[in-house]
DNA sequence: TGTTAAAATGGACAGTGTCAGTTTATGGAA
DNA sequence: TTCCATAAACTGACACTGTCCATTTTAACA
């Protein structure tokens, strides 16, 4: 057997204990963002309440930075899956399925407000690693294909339209949860009534000739 | 000379080496954001460019949190004389006035982003506190301004027209500074091209009765 | 000039991320 | 079977952080 056969072997499981260490971990970083928030998340931390010595994760991940981006990964791969069923049977209905689209990220937002605020910030993880641009693309390509297909408007630049609309989407939704309506006195009861204008005015987002 | 007499005296600036530690600490925060992002703004680096020990900045600043909210608060002020002066003598000329503000915010994101980026970090300052509150509400109710003022388009709700445009504002510039696009093909000559079809789109935002 | 209280100091503590060396346990080879 | 190579997990250490504490310095006031 020669080192090409050797290297091709990829189920090498000496020496540790539980099932999956890599995946325990993540379940556990998880649901400190969840209980904690992100400054919650520790390695040493993480490493407690999976049951492992402070230093175990450094087997799965190099570093913290990774270990935040493999769970911002799983967050982004939960957030298209959501979005891109809620827009499934929606394909011959574009308006309705953009709608559908903002509906799932506001959901998304508020209900699981940590993880949502992870995804976004930059310091933390590491952008440009693939399997995060991968989930991230796909949220992404789901809002364009909404926007091809819809023939009613005559759309002159599709990616600046998905930008501008995701804009939209992502700033309002990271406001409310920075919290930064107090000073515009708003209050939670807005909520309702902001969304229902959004997605009208999302819904007046095209960009034509002149 | 009574106790009230004594609290009225604001003025005690016994012990002190520097004529104010306060502002040169404030001054070494922004500096260290600006060259090293927020993460470089420690207690102790802070303390260390200003020449004094590692626990001086406490008698200034309770926490690291309050150190960073009074940074923000600086940051918001900075900003809010931007855009204030962009649209004076544009009071008969809302809609230039809007595209005035639109301009400055990107301008100031794009030039120092680290200190925009800090504005929103809900974990690391404190939204409540008055003196950022009011800084941050000097922008929106500029803003607010400019709509009222905005006769030619019969808006029903101006201040969630504020939100949607401010929204979409604040979205474009965060998922930029995020790196947001690379997923999206984007480059950075997209930029000019972005603004100037995001600002017809703000233009187009205003919600009307149907 | 002496008092007083704020400001600045140095030391300590628990917690963090990361690195190094060591031990453990497993699958394959002799 | 026995042995070994190796990945995983462990213990220990380091520098750094924010925060607290007791102490000393310093400048304004009586």
């Amino acid at each position: 057997m020669d080192s090409v056969n050797l290297k091709a072997k990829q189920k090498r499981t000496a020496g540790q204990k539980h099932g999956d260490l890599r995946m325990v971990l993540l379940r556990e970083g998880l649901s400190l963002l969840d209980s904690q928030g992100v400054e919650g998340v520790t390695i040493r931390a993480v490493a407690r309440n999976a049951g492992v010595a402070h230093s175990a994760p450094a087997n799965h991940f190099p570093s913290k930075r990774v270990m935040l981006t493999a769970i911002a990964a799983k967050i982004f791969a939960e957030l298209a899956d959501l979005t891109i069923e809620a827009v499934t049977d929606l394909a011959d209905k574009p308006e309705q399925a953009i709608q559908a689209f903002a509906e799932t990220c506001f959901q998304f937002a508020f209900d699981t407000p940590n993880r949502y605020q992870l995804l976004w910030q930059r310091q933390l993880i590491d952008q440009d690693d693939p399997a995060l641009a991968t989930e991230m693309d796909r949220v992404y390509s789901a809002l364009l294909s909404l926007l091809r297909q819809d023939q009613v408007k005559h759309r002159v630049d599709i990616e600046t339209d998905a930008i501008a609309i995701w804009s939209m989407i992502h700033g309002y939704i990271s406001m409310r949860l920075d919290g930064n309506f107090v000073a515009a006195k708003d209050t939670v009861t807005n909520l309702p009534r902001h969304k229902a204008i959004l997605l009208s005015l999302i819904d007046g987002i095209y960009y034509r000739d002149s």
